[in-house]
DNA sequence: TAGTGTAAGTATAACGTTACACCAAATGGC
DNA sequence: GCCATTTGGTGTAACGTTATACTTACACTA
């Protein structure tokens, strides 16, 4: 490509036309496949002009044109939160292979900045978005996607109840529950705690559920002390690690505290590696932990955390996926749903429970 | 306000100066808050017309006319290592606050994949990117700034010698590494070790040669076996955990090994906590080990990790506030650079040296 | 009364594309 | 030799804004 000296000022298809010695419709042809009407010789010459005027399509007028974007929106409770800046990975990913860019917004789970981001990224022409958070309903969304915005939700369980089009990619959460409960009941614990965040979202209240049945399943009884929820308004994820270890301290300064907990996410469980630690509580031999995502860094912790693997490559190209078919109009059909299964992953921070009653 | 019914198909300015009974450009006025010309009355019609219909001004259409986005473009190697997934977060806070949304990019630190981001930021219109991967030299950018792209690179010394206007902001790398060998030494290291990936960008150059430099200032032989560095085009940072496991492993497994590691960045430091425990070494008591970023995570892992702190905050902020000068024309004068103090946090991965010499 | 000033707006030419509608020249059929 | 068809293009009206230049209608001065 060779640089214009005169440059600063944009090169547009006009240009290119004047340079090439053909009408701007033929420019315009050849940056939209339409080449089938024209000679081999006019649509190589103009393309020669494409390069070495380095021309690169004003994207804001293509897309006040024709009414397409080229942008998906991702929004996340918080990037900072490795599992989902993993997933921004992927998202952007498999995006990039289908010709599209990603933007990225943090809500902090908090249903305004949703709103806000949506509305925002919705003016800039963006036609769909994929929502990390799963709130528990979108009700603040609805008057967007009449407006023709595509949503697609990760991590939230489908309702059945919407009226309206979502179609959404998560992990089993009830399973998730189970594998944990299930071998945490085969090492013999009975007592076993819950630490988590604020309750605020879908695929939340689903895995407490889910803890709640599976104790049960267990011929366990559920036992509401035994669960610690973090204040509502706690901020995204920055300070799970801190909620986790408040967790801990509640629990763990029980006079009878629970002999394993299991933690929202694997985050949730380092903190309570740190509240463990300030008590003097052993992992695993005082209280056994487990956690859900299987960041890198539970092979790491001392002892390398017992989690639940969430196939989350496949969740973001699924998500990719049925974004895209919707804004091609591939599918007109009603929500579709995938729910994709979560897989145990042993490690050293669950035990054979002692202290049996 | 009000849901048309009616939706689907965006309203405009021009049916918001109907509803208001005035001419769009009436209607323009008071978007762009030149107000100062009409009555006040008709410049409330027109507020509740425009809130009424739920109006948003489109984004492609103003940009196109205006030549101005409001986006600035972020690139990184990759969201998934916290350390620039909380960057990241930081920079989207400042940008909002400034009526910027933040579009973001993931390179691998690999100059294609940047050099593509940036053409195709270009395209959409974005004035303005944050660097935050500081690879060696721009050249691979320059034409594109002469097309009038605004570059801030964030954790890359200025060379001084470009001919082109790119602030930044880094952390004192040297100083960095000085922190780090004079707290070893202190502890009577003499061996010390040090661990990266591929040591392809400034940053990193500098710290490697900061690393030499203070050892000698502190009356050390440097020796180049005592480097390990991870083979070039390993991906990114997603690997970071296992380089540092192998450089530990290569390190570890020497005749005379190194007394204390110390690694780029603390993921890399996570890496040498896996390898030295898969060959039987104690942290501290065999090697102590120490990393940089101060990732919440470093609390947690056992023992906690002794390691540098960058001003993360601070160089979100001012990075963006630099190129929102440049963008807004508030500043022409040659490039303009800022080095942050980094902050030495010992924790319990390092202790005194046992085996002296 | 004419002249000037100002307040309160409006008309419209862009911005860079796209894609539909059109057209001229060459070719083919009989 | 005439019409029909195909080949290889081109002209231009939009898309939704912005901002400059213009137009009124009135009030005030002298």
């Amino acid at each position: 490509m060779l640089v214009s000296e005169t440059s600063k000022t944009k090169v547009t298809i006009a240009d290119v036309a004047k340079l090439a010695g053909v009408s701007i419709s033929s420019v315009s042809n050849v940056l939209n496949d339409r080449t089938n009407k024209m000679r081999q010789s006019t649509s190589e010459r103009i393309q020669k002009a494409i390069n070495d005027l380095g021309y690169t399509p004003n994207l804001a007028a293509r897309q006040l044109k024709t009414g397409h974007s080229p942008f998906i929106g991702l929004v996340v409770p918080s990037v900072a939160n490795p599992f989902y800046g993993n997933f921004a990975r992927l998202v952007e990913e498999s995006a990039l292979k289908n010709g599209y860019q990603v933007l990225l917004g943090n809500s902090g789970r908090e249903p305004e900045r949703e709103r806000r981001y949506a509305e925002q990224l919705l003016a800039a022409g963006v036609e769909g978005i994929i929502f990390g958070t799963s709130l528990s309903e979108f009700s603040h969304l609805k008057d967007l996607m009449h407006q023709g915005l595509h949503v697609v939700a990760f991590d939230r369980p489908p309702l059945g109840n919407d009226d309206i089009i979502i179609d959404s990619v998560c992990v089993d959460n009830l399973q998730t529950m189970r594998l944990l409960v299930r071998h945490l009941t085969a090492l013999n614990h009975k007592r076993i705690g819950f630490v988590s965040g604020p309750i605020q979202t879908r695929s939340r209240q689903v895995r407490l559920q889910g803890y709640k049945s599976c104790l049960e399943e267990s011929g366990l009884e559920f036992d509401q002390e035994l669960v610690w929820e973090g204040p509502a308004k706690t901020f995204g994820d920055i300070a799970a690690i801190e909620l986790g270890r408040q967790g801990a301290h509640y629990l763990l300064s029980k006079p009878e505290p629970p002999t394993a907990i299991i933690t929202i996410n694997d985050m949730y469980a380092f903190g309570v590696y740190s509240g463990a630690r300030d008590l003097g509580v052993s992992i695993p031999e005082d209280v056994s932990v487990v956690g859900v995502d299987n960041l890198s860094i539970t092979e790491v912790v001392e002892p390398p955390l017992t989690t639940v693997e969430q196939p989350l490559e496949e969740m973001a190209y699924v998500a990719v996926n049925y974004l895209i078919d919707r804004l091609q109009g591939k599918k007109s059909s009603p929500s579709e749903h995938q729910t994709l299964s979560p897989k145990l992953i042993v490690r050293a921070s669950t035990a054979l429970c002692k202290n049996n009653t």
